[in-house]
DNA sequence: CTTGACCTTCCAGTAACTGGAAACACTAGG
DNA sequence: CCTAGTGTTTCCAGTTACTGGAAGGTCAAG
């Protein structure tokens, strides 16, 4: 398979096909004699594995040890647990923050009269509270 | 103001300071003899402003735009209003989209048993499911 | 005068690609 | 066999929004 038809297969772009063997996060694939790269079904089903836990909001690393773990199932699936239900709190602590943000300014776009006065609730509202300086 | 004082009444990164006025986020500072830069009160309030803005997950481009209207109040709030409007939905839709993300996963979690049998709920869930291809 | 904190510029790096240029490879039609 | 068009290669640069660090100038205290 070229690099389009496993790119295709796995759902994802040529560019980060060749960039996801380039990195290493997926084997160097086989080389035809003209030199183009020459892909087998494992790697789609490697691909799409990443490609999946990438949409599930993993880090390419965070890939790079699952894929060790799905490469070896030797491997405890403890491992696997374990960096899922860390994944799984910080969805859960992005939920929470999206969702006081959505309020917030949910709370200011309600109070915005969206006319041509110049007073307006939600510059005013950005304009307000200011929380401790960082670090 | 020195940049670290207004730094810390922005609430931002002394870095980030000079990086707004780098890219002209916020206008370039006055400067001392010796070159420092010097800010005044309404370089922190625009700081804040950005800052609390950010924080709303505008972008910086965004932030520019939001900037333009918040020092002319001649303009109608409507367009304020508009790019608020937009962002609140583009905050539920990121929202939706974590909600299934989390119960897929949780799912998985649940049905992982987390022991040293070499099947694992989540690989194979990872594994599962091949989308449309993109674009 | 020296020490230490603060400031400057510039360069590089981050994450995870994405876009584009230049050049080679392959296939189909004429 | 030639040509056009598409696919592929490598490499370099750019993206976003900073962040870290080096090398060096400045300032206030003791």
């Amino acid at each position: 398979m070229n690099i389009s038809a496993v790119a295709e297969a796995a759902g994802l772009p040529v560019k980060t096909v060749r960039y996801y063997s380039d990195i290493g996060l997926v084997p160097a694939p086989a080389r035809s004699d003209s030199g183009y790269r020459s892909y087998d079904d494992a790697a789609v089903r490697k691909l799409v594995f990443v490609r999946r836990a990438r949409e599930f909001g993993f880090s390419v690393g965070e890939c790079r040890e699952l894929l060790g773990l799905y490469e070896d199932r030797h491997r405890s699936s403890a491992d696997v647990k374990r960096i899922a239900t860390r994944r799984l709190e910080e969805i859960a602590e992005k939920q929470r923050e999206l969702q006081s943000l959505h309020d917030e300014l949910a709370h200011l776009v309600e109070a915005c009269r969206g006319d041509h006065r110049p007073d307006c609730p939600i510059i005013d509202g950005l304009e307000a509270r200011r929380p401790a300086a960082p670090e």
